[in-house]
Order: C-alpha cells, then sequence, then structure tokens
DNA sequence: CATGAATGAGCCTTCATTCAT
DNA sequence: TATGAATGAAGGCTCATTCAT
C-alpha cells in the first residue's frame, strides 16, 4: 500500500509539474500560445506521458481554472469563519478577495481565456462539475454573511441598493487596479508611486458608502485588517509581501 | 478624380473591414488567435488582398491598437475642452475615460497582447510614431488640467498624496467595473443588476475623497455630468445607451 | 515619325533596364529567386508594365540568355575576322573564349538554369529561334577555322584526336578556372595569389600539345595576343581591366 | 538492443533517403527549388516527418554538402597514404579530385548555393563544426605532400610560382571539364566524342609544366595511374565505369 | 506506463498572373 | 498603354494528437 501511495503521489507531483508549466505559457500568449511541445520539453517527459494525465490541452487550462477556484473558495470559506460582527465578516471577505487577486491576479485573464475560447465543450463533465460547484460554494458564502448583516440589522439599504452592491465595488476595484498595475508600463511616468496604497483607500471608502456598519471612522478598521491578516491570512500576506 | 476618390473610398472600408474582422480574433483568442487564413476566409477576400493592406500580422495589430489609442485621444481632447471649474473639467476627462471604457472596454487587453508578444519590432515606423505621439497627447492633457487645478488652488493634496491617484482611482474602477461586466456570465447570479449605476456610485466617493473642490455634496454633480454628456459627448453617450 | 522612333527607344530602353534588374537576381538566387514583384519594386515600374514587355517569366530568362549567347556571336565573328595564320586565328578564338567568361562569368549559371527548369517550353517560338540561331552561328565559326588549319595543313591530329579537343580545352581550363575564382572563398588561404596568371599558363601548354603549328616557342605567341587585344578586342579588354 | 538499433537503423535509413530525395531538388532548381513541400509529397512522409530529421531546410543543405565533402576528404586521405614518390602521390590526389568531380559532379554547385544563399547562419554549429573540419584535412593533406616534394627536392619552383599552382590547375580543368560535361547538350555536335580522355591529356600537361619531377616523359604515368585505380580506389572506378 | 516518431491540418507569407480602370 | 489591386497556389514551419514499441 505504500507503493501505491508513492506511485499516487508522484503522479499528483507530476500533475502539479505540468500545471505549474502551463500556466504562464497559457497566461502570456493564450490559448494558443499553450503548447503541449513546450510543456513536454520544459519538464524533460515525452509528449505521451502529458496525455496520460490529461486528455487534451483543454483539459489542462480547465484543471488550472479549478485550482485558483479552489484556493479562492479556501479563502473565502476561512475569511467567512472570522469571528466577529457582520462588518468585520465581510471586511474579512474582502480580504479574502483582495488577496486573492494579489495571489493570482492572472485568474481573470485565465477565466476569459476559458470563456472566449470553445474550452469548456471539450472539456471532461467530472472537472466541470468541480468548477461549478466551486462557483456556487463562494456564492453561498457571501450570500449568507449578507443576510446574517441584514438580520443583526448592521445593514439597511437604500432603496433599489442591494447587499451584492458592495461585493461587486470590492471585485470591481480590486481588479481594475491589478489589471492596470499588471498591464500598464506607464503608472510611474503617470505620476502612480503606490497603487497599492491608493487602491486601499477607495475600498475604504466604498465600504463606508454603503453604510455597514459600524463605519470606518467608527472602528478601528486598520486594527481590524490588522487581525484578519494575523488570524485569518498570515502565511498569505507573508507570501504577497515577500 | 471622383474615380479615383472612390477607389480611394473602396479601400479605406475595406482595411476597417478588415480590421473589424480582426478585433473580434484578436479579443477573444490572444495574439497567435488572430489568423490572417480567418480573416480573409471570413471577408471572403484572399489573403494576398489582406496583405496589400497590411503586410504582416503584427501591423493590422498596431493599426487596431492605433484606432482606439486616436478615439481616446479625441475623448480627451474634447473633455479638456469643457468650460468650467477644474473640477468640471477633471470630471469631464473622468467622464471621457469612462466613455472610452464603455466604448472599447477591450482595449486594454489589446495593449497588453502587444506588449507580452514582440509584435512592435515588427511593426512600422509610421505606425509606431503614430501610437507614441498618441500616448504622449494624453498624458499632456491629464497633466495640463491637474496643474490648472493646483494653481487655482481648487485642489490642496495630503501628504502622500499625488493628484494623479485621482486619474489612477478613476481609471481603476472604470477599467474594473467593466472588466467584471464582460467577463462575468453570473453578475445576475450575485445579485448585481445594474452594475453601470453601482460603477458611477464609487467613482463620485473616490472624487470627493480626493478633496477636490466643490465636493460632489456642494455642486450638482448630476447636473454637470449632464451638461458633459450633452455639451461634449452627445453622440458617444447616445451610442453606449443603445 | 521621329515620335514613333522616339517611343520606340523608349520601349528598348525599358526593356533593357528590365533585363539589367533581372540578371543578378536570376544570377544569385536562381530561377525561383527571380521576381517579378521585385523586378518592378526596384525599377518603380507597374507590374503591368512589366508585363507588356515580357509575357512571362521564363521570357526575361531567356531574353538574358539571348544577350550573352548574341555577344558570345558578335566576339567570336571578330575573332575570326582576324588576319593571320589559323593558329592566330584559332588564338583569337580562344581569346574571344576568354573575354566572353570574363566578362559574362555567370552564363554558364544561366544556361544551366535554363536547362534544369522547364523554361525552354513556356518561351515563344521566336525567341527560341534566336537561341537556337545563335548557337549554330558560333559552331559555324570554330568549324570553319578547323577546316581552314586542316586544308592548311597547320593542323595534323594523331589518331583519335579531333580537333574540336582543343576547343574543349580551351573551353574547360576557362570554365573551371573561373567557375572556382567565382565561387571559392578560400583561394588566398589554399595558396592561390594570381588565379589569372595560372590560368593563362595552362590554355598556352593546351594550345601546344595539341600541336598546332606554330608552336609557342616557335612564335611571339605574347605578341599576337598583345595584337589581338589591340585589334580586335580593345574595348573588351579595357573593360576587363577595369 | 536489437529493437533500438533496428529503429535507429530505420531512421538513418530514411534520413538517408530524404538527402537523396533533396539532392537533385537542389541542384536542378536551387535553393529555392528545394521544397520541404516536395520531398514530403516524393517520399510519401508527411512534413512532420522530415521535420523531425531536419529542423529547416538548411539543415538538409548543409548535410548534404556534409556528406559529398566528408567523401572527398576519405578520397584524399586514401590517395595520400599511397606508397610512393611524391609525384605519384600528387598523382594519386590528382585521380582522388578526379574520381571526386565524377562521383559528385554536382558538388560544386552545391556549394556556390550555400554561399550565395544566406543558409550558412540558419544552420546548427554541430554541423557547421564538421563541415569546416572536413576543409581544414583537405587542405592539410595536401599542403602535407607538397611539403614533402620540395624536402626531397622533387620539385623545385620557378620565381613566382607556387607549389599550389599545380593543386589550382588540377582543380581548375576538373572542374571545367565536368561542368562543361554535366552542363552542354551539344558535345557530340561540337565534335567533342571523349571528353574524359581529352581531360586526361590537359591534366597531364599541366603536371609537367610544373616540373614535379619525373617528367611524365620519364615515367610510366599510365602504369602509375593503372596501379592507382588498381590499388586506392578499385571500387570507385568501377563505379564510375559503370 | 513511458516514449517519441508520424501525421496532417493550419499558420504566416510570397509571388506569378490577371484584369478593371 | 499603364496601373496596381485581387487572386490563389505554394512554401516554410508548428503543433495537437495518435500509436507502435
Amino acid at each position: 500500500m505504500s507503493t501505491q501511495s508513492r506511485k499516487q503521489r508522484e503522479i499528483q507531483e507530476r500533475e502539479q509539474r505540468i500545471l505549474e508549466t502551463a500556466w504562464p505559457l497559457l497566461i502570456e500568449q493564450g490559448y494558443l500560445g499553450l503548447s503541449m511541445d513546450r510543456i513536454a520539453e520544459t519538464l524533460q517527459y515525452s509528449k505521451g506521458t502529458i496525455y496520460n494525465h490529461f486528455s487534451c490541452k483543454e483539459e489542462i487550462i480547465i484543471a488550472l481554472a479549478i485550482q485558483t477556484t479552489e484556493k479562492r473558495t479556501r479563502l473565502f470559506e476561512r475569511a467567512a469563519a472570522f469571528r466577529g460582527t457582520s462588518r468585520e465578516r465581510i471586511h474579512a471577505i474582502g480580504s479574502a478577495a483582495t488577496i486573492f487577486v494579489q495571489l493570482f491576479p492572472d485568474h481573470f485573464k485565465l477565466e476569459h481565456i476559458i470563456r472566449s475560447s470553445s474550452i469548456w465543450e471539450k472539456t471532461s463533465e467530472k472537472r466541470r462539475t468541480i468548477m461549478r460547484s466551486c462557483e456556487r460554494r463562494c456564492m453561498g458564502i457571501v450570500g449568507g454573511i449578507v443576510r446574517d448583516a441584514i438580520a443583526h440589522a448592521d445593514l439597511t439599504l437604500d432603496d433599489g441598493i442591494v447587499p451584492e452592491d458592495l461585493v461587486f465595488g470590492l471585485w470591481s476595484i480590486s481588479v481594475g487596479a491589478f489589471s492596470i498595475i499588471t498591464t500598464s508600463d506607464q503608472l510611474v511616468e503617470l505620476g502612480i508611486q503606490e497603487p497599492f496604497e491608493t487602491y486601499r483607500q477607495n475600498v475604504h471608502r466604498l465600504l463606508d458608502g454603503f453604510g455597514w456598519r459600524p463605519l470606518s471612522a467608527d472602528y478601528d478598521s486598520v486594527a481590524v485588517d490588522d487581525r484578519i491578516r494575523a488570524e485569518v491570512f498570515p502565511e498569505e500576506f507573508r507570501a504577497i509581501s515577500a
């Protein structure tokens, strides 16, 4: 049995190596830039070996998307488990979203590739199911906190404003900032010295704007932020800082 | 002479059709997804004809980038010419940026493609020059308004905050929101019914946050916005609304 | 009529310019290296204009071959008209052959191209006829001198030796030497400082070897050579020396 | 292991077939006439298969050049090892050169193609090295015999005459004769019945002319020639005669 | 299972030739 | 007659995928 599991482990490890090799190819050159030849050559495996793990190129792509999506789900789960008020918990979700964007700034590009090429149809039902369940899980988590906040009267929404607008706001600012940061090569020329700090300020104004109590002026948002970092995502913050 | 100009016009039109055909291929499939074969097949022209217009694939890509970049430059120029306070003029620039993102949500993807593949080197000096001059022009316009605002004491910045942070903020929120809008297919499921409205609210909080007077509470920002729409970008708003 | 002839002259001149442009393309890159596009581009004519002169690529090639072949015929005719003994006249033919090789070292390459590609069949009957008649003329000239020599008893041949062996010898040495000179880039490394002089010596030994009287030892071959240069090919020698 | 070697052998054989197919295309049509498509079509292999053997067209060309150059080197080595006087050994080299020209009359055309197109730069360093070492080896062999001859006082050179002139003479006559033989289709009409015999006579006069003792009149050059044929190149002469 | 040779569709680009103006 | 846009057949090369060993 130890032989079995060793073998299993080796297979897992190789699979991981394949995905790690594929990632930059896909991100930098798009769908057609990912080449089985290049993966095989880089890893010094034969092409047949690659095909023993993934039956086609599209399976590799979807596997990559599953990896990041799963990571995001874990982050959201851990954030939602943070002990505190609903404001603090959505704050933690915001942090999770931020961390996710920072850890995987290219995830959105990957999602776009999947949607724009006709990849989805070529993938196995098994992997498609995993992907969908991850997405549903994330929605459920955020939805749960929102319901909690309303139940605790922390959040009263103006007419026409739904809780998800906040989520969208966080998400939107994060994606936008990081998209520009990764894309533009003239931020410094434009006069942006510390894009991350500007980004953080925007986030706080947005949270207040939705009136989710306590407002950032009424509680030590920085302290909470520090607590979240320290208690929920210590490793991730270390990784990001490095 | 009318014969001449008819032929010329036909050529221009076909060039435009080529670019219009190339655009989605490039955006959806990336650099390697843009194929001269597919363009020719789609337009029912021979490949040779395509090459009579563009000497290589890269020239098509740079021509696309020039088109949107020129459009942006025109929008910025018109916005900067808006008669009003510096707040109103930067507001107009914000509107221009917003319009640009809405009209060409994929422009940033295109810029990324140009930068990540080695396209730049294969293009003609002529087109490279056009591209560069457009970029310089945009920077100069925004820089000019910022200098005006500071000179008129409309803008006083906290320590460590530079005027360009505002530009970055506007830009960031715009790009992010539109990136999500174009990418995600589950916004409605997430509960975002009107993403554009949420996006607009964020923009206003950001402008106030930088303290560029008069604050939105102290002037009728909606009215100004309407004036900008009506006076500066009537056609564009019609196009976006459609 | 002067209008007519001016027009005619212009046409002739353009035809000549086309051929001059085609020559290096054909010699350096072979049949497929000769491109109507490049000719048109180089001369700033439209492709249609080129086709008004030559109905296809092959016609240009054959026209080039006709040009050099006609030049050779003229040289042979002038050599054969040299006043002197048969030895001196064949000497003059040798000089003509030498001059031809020096003036048109690439003629043989051109001939080879014509023979190896299926050019001949695509050319017009008119040009084919010109080509053939030139070749027959050359043969006739040399054959005539040989018959003269035998009639005058200047030449007595051993059994199995035919007069044409001499022609072949001259031709062979000339072609070989010039072929190496144009082809090899390591003659100096091989120790060959003055290939032309070595070549000339070989030629003289060959002529004596065939016993065509008077032998070079019995007459001032250098003086005759000088006379031929001065009286028959003054311009050509100037051109070669330059 | 026999499986291994069988596969290896098959690959070798196919490589050889590719080269054999490429040779006439290259010789008859030049650099641009050699087409991977045509090779693949002729051999009924897919284009990919050809590319598994040779990474580009240029590699095929250089491989062809290496093949003949290596053959020449072997011939020269065997000739230089002939037991006899320096005169006899250079005679053997002459025979080797002759044999080479007869076996590979198109080798010079190939060399010309390599030099006139920009092939050299696209080839692998490995093949370039092989090529260069072959050429150096040939030069060294001939240079060695020349030094021997001078050391043994078999060769005394007039002022201004260097030993290499002889080499050039042999080379020149060989190349020229064979060039004409392969190029011309009217040798018989010109009256040349046995071009090879004429060629041989010229060679002998040249050797004598340089005074390399013993002169051909003083030794039985025909017998030595026969000995070289029989002892050094029996197979080659059989092949040529066939 | 691992290997890597074979396949063939597809990509970018060139070019001889035609033809409407 | 001159022009030059349009055509489409190649050509060099890449790459996902298959399959015999």
